[in-house]
DNA sequence: CTGTTAGCGCTTTCAT
DNA sequence: ATGAAAGCGCTAACAG
């Protein structure tokens, strides 16, 4: 029933080794054997048996794609960035879903490296990353995206955080606001990044910052539908209440959805009492009314970067480690 | 540097046979084996090497799971429930993503044949699937969800198509509807079924369907972004034209974004001059104003009930081939 | 340009 | 209750 090597090689009247050559390309075969094996092959339908080949060579050619949470749109086109680097050079990307959980995350690790993927991709869940050590080996090519990890360094590549969130903030500034805003949902340093920008713009246009114009704090993830009045909805009255703000930051798209959803459920009109801002685009900015300016990041983009590093690092494991930043793009809508 | 089963067999004074058994728990050892056996590969920190496993055993444990889009909500659910099921026995999901095009969907399955997967459950892009007879091998089990494959019979697990659409109609038309729309960016047998609740909820109610009201086309697929003001988007002034419907049945959540973004552009009030409800729910329905009515699948439960058959059929493949229904739910918001 | 041969690391008869 | 040994299907020295 199955058909292996050996029957091509016996058909083709050639041995094994001229077979798997044929198939590799790893070596000079004369046109005569190519063409024999060739037929063979496709007269007996002969596909090779991958695990074998995995075994011997020692390698898997798959990736692993460790991610928060997949149903975000951000992750999956990093994913499509990736595979178009990765499958042309014979790499297949295993998207594996962590749902926001640590827990989970460190058995996809575990089992990632069980299954012997040739590398990985992280988007870690927490900023901390040191317990990794114990269970990712030092010769496991390793990258990270979306945050940098603390307490396990490897290649990262990474939206430039600080700048993105400049540039609205700035505009923001420009269009006479004086009171914004920064609302995080998540304390860690791609968040602090973000923050630097926010202040980093009050300080360039002599703004003096107001600490109860920030809000960032721990809030559980959850699903999407979830977020609508979540705690950052229930935190909002409080907030605008104290700080009365006349446009804000968002500094990350999950935070977005119980900010939006709050002022608009308590009618305040966007953005003429308050004008809005997002990190991270998503597609339902386009169809809110009004739609949401954004701090678009370039998700294939951070795929494709990616992709090369690792492959990079798949053929030589001592490069030093790089933190590869992709730039950001501010679309302005009429949320601004 | 690696260690083997060898390695830990040594340390322990035991055979390989049995630190296999102590590890897989295939037949009966000694507590004290067992015991050696366990102290050795924690202080080996021995991990299995699966490829070998998989190679010896004829069985890869994976499961490809080829979908249309990865960035569809709908699927990374069903996928969620898959997991659910096929992990705890020991199973793990291999996302594919087809990306709306059948050659690469193709590519995918080949590509996941020839990696061994034990198993596929494929959400094809069209509805045609004869193709898969020459690439599927019979003794694969393999299941379908989304839509019914025409030219290939395997296992399906599919919403309650008509039903789900009778329900959201009849509702219409209660609330004083006569002129229903109904909207499929695709033509196939799941739109058909659609279409046929539709149908079904008009002669129900004694109401005369007139074709004018259909709008059934073929559509090319497209990132979500990029259906904003898509083809649909552009037929819509002609067909509110020709036939001025008041309410409109949205056959699937593609569609939903063209047509809303229409109307939304064009200040037709929603719910008062037309009505909205859509088939398959999405995030941005509940961000949306007026928030979007909508016959909500089960995709976690599509996805549970999938696992389940795929893994009765990984058992014995001789069974008969099953069609599931999974319940839809109309959920009610301001678009009608 | 081609073939022989020795494994990759594990599971699984078969024997004891 | 345990072990020896065969081999899953392939690749890559090594030898010619």
């Amino acid at each position: 029933m199955k058909v292996t090597m050996d029957d091509v090689a016996h058909k083709a009247g050639v041995s094994k080794t001229t077979v798997s050559h044929v198939i590799n390309k790893s070596r000079a075969v004369s046109q005569e054997a190519v063409l024999r094996v060739n037929q063979a092959i496709n007269e007996l339908d002969y596909k090779v048996n991958t695990i074998a080949r995995n075994l011997r060579s020692g390698n898997s050619h798959m990736i692993g794609f460790i991610v928060t949470n997949l149903t975000n749109y951000f992750y999956i086109n990093v994913g499509a960035g990736l595979n178009a680097v990765l499958k042309p050079k014979g790499y297949r990307l295993f998207y594996v879903n962590s749902n926001e959980d640590a827990e989970i995350e460190r058995q996809n690790i575990q089992d990632m490296v069980m299954h012997s993927t040739d590398g990985l991709i992280i988007a870690p869940t927490a900023n901390n990353c040191s317990y990794m050590q114990d269970i990712i080996p030092d010769s496991l090519p390793t990258l990270f995206i979306d945050r940098k990890p603390v307490g396990f360094i490897r290649d990262t590549v990474l939206p430039t955080n600080s700048q993105g969130v400049y540039e609205a903030v700035d505009y923001l500034i420009k269009r006479g606001h004086t009171r914004i805003g920064f609302i995080g949902s998540r304390k860690n340093d791609t968040m602090n990044e973000r923050h630097n920008g926010y202040l980093q713009a009050l300080a360039d246009n002599s703004l003096s910052h107001f600490p109860e114009l920030d809000m960032i704090g721990e809030v559980p993830p959850a699903p999407m539908h979830d977020l609508l009045e979540g705690p950052l909805y229930r935190a909002m009255e409080q907030y605008l209440a104290a700080c009365r703000p006349t446009a804000l930051m968002i500094g990350n798209g999950l935070a977005a959805i119980g900010v939006f959803n709050y002022l608009k459920k308590h009618a305040y009109k966007i953005p003429e009492e308050i004008a809005l801002v997002a990190f991270d685009d998503s597609f339902w900015y386009s169809t809110a009314t009004p739609t949401i300016s954004a701090v678009m990041q370039d998700p294939f983009e951070i795929g494709v970067q990616a992709g090369k590093i690792l492959l990079k690092r798949l053929k030589k494991k001592t490069a030093r480690y790089q933190d590869v930043r992709i730039p950001t793009k501010f679309i302005r809508r009429e949320s601004c």
